[in-house]
DNA sequence: CAACTGTACTATGTAACATAGTACATATCA
DNA sequence: TGATATGTACTATGTTACATAGTACAGTTG
């Protein structure tokens, strides 16, 4: 995942590693490249990695120990339930939005079931 | 709706119009309030009006009359048809993120049945 | 002509963002 | 102990977007 886009450097960096706690490709207790190393990675400045990590530390995603370094949190469940939750609201939004749209509840619900490639459903 | 948040003012005008349109609130060949008109109403600057005015034109949801005034397009499907498409698209990308966060297809059916207050489909 | 449209400038100020550079306290390890 | 790595905290600089104020001008309408 390359840095890239409109949003802020950092906060794109707090987005990806936010997102990778909650899928699971970082996990508790991992610990993260120095803010010196992720910057050469990213080949952006140690200081905009450590807006970054200022930032996930102050939600509690990672935790800082000077000297050390920076590790994911212990309890990973927390960030992806907050994930979760916010991914369900903006799926909520999208549905009222079309609503409004004057599309009715059967394409809607058409249009979920196509995201899953068909009728029969495993999961 | 009030201009207030995080987003750039013009930007929100711009936003605001367009779901108007997309929602049938303005319709087509309406005429919106002069730049002076709607920078006294929203308490906003002209220039900023005028901003997202020119924005607007460029996304062909309204035209410009010098002179005259500035008029919803004669074609407001186009803009109805965008927008649905970009809702359709939100909706698409947050149910492949909460499959990525782990959570099964029927609790995304049973969050979306949830949605529309029950079991029954009316429309 | 008078009053209204949109448009186009200049100028000013603010704020966020990103960078470079330096310094310092802490931790680890040879 | 000394060297090196860690995160952190500054200063300084530059860029960009945004919003505002003010002025001016061309076209339209009555």
């Amino acid at each position: 995942m390359a840095i890239s886009g409109k949003k802020p450097i950092y906060l794109q960096l707090v987005d990806r590693i936010k997102n990778e706690v909650a899928t699971d490709i970082l996990s508790a207790n991992d610990q993260l490249p120095s803010v010196r190393e992720m910057a050469l990675q990213e080949r952006i400045n140690p200081n905009t990695v450590a807006k970054a990590y200022k930032e996930l530390e102050r939600q509690e995603v990672i935790k800082t120990l000077t000297g050390k370094g920076t590790f994911v949190t212990g309890n990973t469940q927390n960030v992806k339930n907050l994930n979760q939750n916010q991914l369900f609201s903006e799926l909520s939004s999208s549905v009222d939005q079309l609503l409004k749209n004057g599309v009715t509840r059967k394409q809607i619900e058409q249009f979920v079931d196509d995201l899953f490639g068909g009728k029969n459903a495993k999961n």
